[in-house]
DNA sequence: TTGACATGCAACCAAATGGTTGCATATAAT
DNA sequence: ATTATATGCAACCATTTGGTTGCATGTCAA
């Protein structure tokens, strides 16, 4: 994989790594279009701080902003997590059954050995 | 959702955070039961700097240990990040078309207002 | 038993993170 | 024009993070 998408992918799983900002991807999840203010209340947060949060999830490409008069509307943007999923969850999901096999039968040869 | 799994979702969530830990887990996906020395061995960190990360990994249950004399083997477990998938990405998965359509529309809608 | 190898543990450090407060600017409403 | 609302920007702060080095302990081999 090339080395941009190694660091978008690197963003993404920054930006999903804080339940801050988990939640605020929920409150978007319910009713796109939320604007800052929308955004504060319900998240026991300082504006500055929920702005903070905000300008990871843009740079993660997670979130999209528009600009409508004085207020700034936010979108989820499903379609990095969908990537995170099929090119590196994905991987994983593949061998799963295996690294289970694999497991059960290391720790059950705990006994004699 | 109870707080013990918002909590361990929040352990593996922050574990996927970083990408030596993400270089680590691809390690033990190709070949279980790599001792610590021999995940030492093509990261580029101190042997002390990848048993910090693997005490993450191993919190978070995506890393299964067993002692076999002087060593410790590191076993990849594949439920965690499946869990993730299917109780908080699926919950976006399920509202993606939805999602892009509404972005869609409101990045649209830029132009005539 | 003595030496080599595998791991554990603790102290330390720089940088990143998540939060705050204060002030500035832009737009809407009266 | 004035006031209220929505957002932006910067400085500051405590804690966490990711890394280091040094030393201790445990286990295998000669």
């Amino acid at each position: 994989m090339d080395t941009a998408k190694e660091d978008h992918d690197d963003k993404v799983f920054k930006a999903l790594a804080d339940s801050s900002r988990r939640a605020l991807l929920d409150s978007l999840r319910e009713k796109q279009g939320l604007s800052l203010s929308d955004l504060c209340e319900g998240h026991d947060m300082s504006r500055q701080a929920v702005t903070k949060h905000l300008v990871l999830l843009e740079a993660a490409n997670l979130v999209v902003t528009r600009k409508k008069g004085r207020e700034k509307l936010h979108y989820l943007n499903p379609v990095p997590i969908n990537e995170i999923y099929t090119r590196w969850i994905g991987r994983f999901e593949a061998g799963r059954l295996m690294a289970l096999d694999n497991l059960k039968k290391a720790l059950e040869g705990d006994n004699n050995e």
